[in-house]
DNA sequence: CACTATTTGTCCGTATGTATG
DNA sequence: TCATACATACGGACAAATAGT
């Protein structure tokens, strides 16, 4: 039953925050399994009566989520009838490029978007600096942003730091073209990419911009990119959703 | 300044979710510098003066989000004086010891050990059948077991399903050899192997068997073997622990 | 020693939002 | 829909600890 595995999404959302609205944080959970396709459209949702009793709330608080979902276009409602999804969900994962060549890794911004959080010349914090190779007092290039799909899904989060003297990271030219490209036009020319894929949970900051449940696991993947003289001039920090985003490859024999 | 970083995170956030209070936005948006390791220990916050203006918000609700930091033990408060963070940021707590490259996916083998579990004949469930292409009532050889390094720390568990016609793993002999040399010993050369790495919370029983928190985030990775037809002989869903092991590789030009 | 500026701690009153029965 | 209770957010006011002049 879907009431279900609404109830331990339930829990471990109550868990974590408590500060969110009630009303708010199950409309959060109804959203989030619509949209990963965990309630397929033309579905039945669940009635005021049922949320209200399985999750130990008011009628009204039950309503006023489901109201909102219908505000959304995510659910038609009918009086005496019930409350039936409209989302359609398209289920195919936006699928990582093969890797194994620099080249690969620009394709990835062909077939998606960016939105730029903040582009700032800041002190980067010590493990940072350490690998940049940085003095105490020197700035670099810190940029946060999320990557999302023609659907406006978001899949991912970056924050990245690149040494100060390497121009042109206006917060326009980062959502136009890859930061690869970027330090490229400042005539560095990358030797080597290192990359590191392991796991994180989310944070609630996180969680909000990707729109998953607090604490859900993240793909996480670290990068460096090299100069020509073996220096580090830039690293980064991606999270995924892995339900949208996953690293895919073939091993041939 | 500190206070520059804050208010671009800030306005990120707010545009996110207007519903979680404000002192509980700029709660997360604090914390997150502090445990990320962007404000240092020892260092002075803002004074709730700064960030009501900086912020645009009153001093109570500065004050709010500053007092849940300390009861949070991330900063020491005194009146007169200001608050100062006590939270030790430590940067990489392991470092993943295995780095591998994809190509050689027998390397691990050498390095390590296995426990195993389960090897049994079930019944898969319906989306295994559906990849091994079997018939409604046709088994399968489930095999259930963990890795761990020389050390004895358990870094990744696995559940494999394995096309029942081939023959050969006992207990004793999948801890000795890996499952891909067995399957070369009935007589199947694999043409392809497909890998997807994501991620996966821990449930209870993953989290026991890896020695990690409940939910905590593990990196998830999934493989499919063919052989030489093009048929699948073979899938896998491997977990591993982050902080133990990590898939590292290189991209050159 | 007072005097002052800074910074946190505490209290009040008010308005709005949230959640229940 | 209404009444009730509690949380959030604001502005203002004052007290108390700290540090420097």
């Amino acid at each position: 039953m879907l009431i279900k595995s609404l109830k331990s999404d339930w829990a471990a959302a109550a868990g974590a925050s408590s500060r969110v609205p009630l009303y708010h944080q199950l409309y959060s959970s109804l959203k989030r399994g619509i949209t990963s396709g965990e309630i397929e459209c033309g579905e039945q949702m669940p009635t005021e009566q049922q949320l209200s009793e399985a999750l130990d709330i008011s009628r009204i608080t039950a309503k006023r989520a489901m109201d909102e979902l219908a505000n959304d276009g995510l659910i038609a409602r009918q009086r005496g009838k019930g409350s039936y999804v409209t989302y359609k969900y398209s289920p195919e994962p936006v699928k990582a490029p093969l890797l194994g060549l620099l080249e690969n890794l620009e394709d990835m911004g062909k077939h998606s978007l960016v939105k730029v959080i903040s582009v700032e010349q800041l002190m980067p914090p010590e493990h940072v600096r350490l690998t940049l190779n940085l003095e105490k007092n020197q700035e670099a290039t810190k940029i946060v942003r999320t990557r999302y799909d023609e659907e406006g899904n978001v899949f991912a989060f970056y924050v990245s730091w690149t040494l100060a003297y390497l121009k042109g990271f206006t917060k326009r030219k980062v959502e136009r073209q890859t930061r690869l490209s970027i330090i490229k036009e400042n005539g560095i020319s990358i030797s080597k990419v290192e990359q590191t894929l392991g796991a994180e949970n989310a944070d609630e900051f996180v969680a909000n911009l990707l729109n998953v449940a607090n604490n859900a696991a993240l793909l996480q993947l670290r990068r460096q990119h090299y100069d020509q003289d073996g220096n580090v001039v830039d690293v980064l920090v991606g999270l995924y959703n892995p339900k949208l985003f996953q690293y895919g490859m073939v091993l041939d024999h």
